[in-house]
DNA sequence: AAAGAATATTCACGTCAAGGAATATTCTTC
DNA sequence: GAAGAATATTCCTTGACGTGAATATTCTTT
């Protein structure tokens, strides 16, 4: 989860991952579209593939990238886990500051108390 | 949207985050949890706040910081994008694999002429 | 088996960002 | 207004990583 993240985090590699989107594709012609060189671009790959978030199917000498589902099928299911932020539930500062500031008053009643 | 990744794709910034999945905390109580010095914890902070991945709320010398959902709705939706490839879909491998071989040919057909 | 195409790997270098320690700020309380 | 609590900021050092250039591998074709 954090390894499929910092794969991402990095502005080359983040190319690659949408342009494989479009599909399948050699590396040559990843480093002709995206402009960037091929010795770099294996290397991304390389890490890309480490991570599981492609995968390799060598064809004659090329070697076809492609996209694995894993990783997004997770990446998925983590913002998941974050839905409740933009769904329903307003803002939860108030209700926590109200509390923050009630517990405050009682400590100094406590403390008062204790002096 | 890539901001965001990278943001994310820090170890202690993670771990940041999903504790204030269970609610808005202040500097102190994220810095005990996680058993980070104060000092880099702020400067998490500061780096996931200029993101807009949380936001602060002031309550007397503390600050109390929480999630900020737009981020993640994005985070979302980029996502979704790739939906296609963990749903129906089989591999697109061997349809582009065979693609390739085919043009191959064609291409060596062709190179015959030539010469 | 030699030549060429497509890709991978190695090495050196420069940059950037995280961590640690010390210090500065902000706010409250007495 | 001085002291203390909670947090922010600065400076420094170090390690990780992306790039470039050169070279090595792999595979096909003749």
């Amino acid at each position: 989860m954090f390894e499929t993240l910092s794969a991402l985090a990095e502005p080359n590699r983040l190319r690659i991952v949408e342009l494989l989107r479009a599909g399948p594709q050699p590396v040559g012609e990843i480093s002709e579209r995206l402009r960037l060189r091929q010795p770099q671009v294996s290397k991304h790959l390389q890490l890309l593939k480490e991570v599981g978030l492609v995968g390799v199917e060598p064809v004659a000498q090329q070697r076809v990238y492609q996209l694995r589902p894993e990783p997004f099928r997770k990446l998925h299911a983590w913002v998941e886990a974050y839905r409740g932020l933009w769904e329903a539930r307003f803002d939860d500062l108030d209700v926590v500051i109200e509390d923050l500031k009630r517990k405050e008053k009682e400590n100094a009643r406590h403390d008062r108390r204790k002096k």
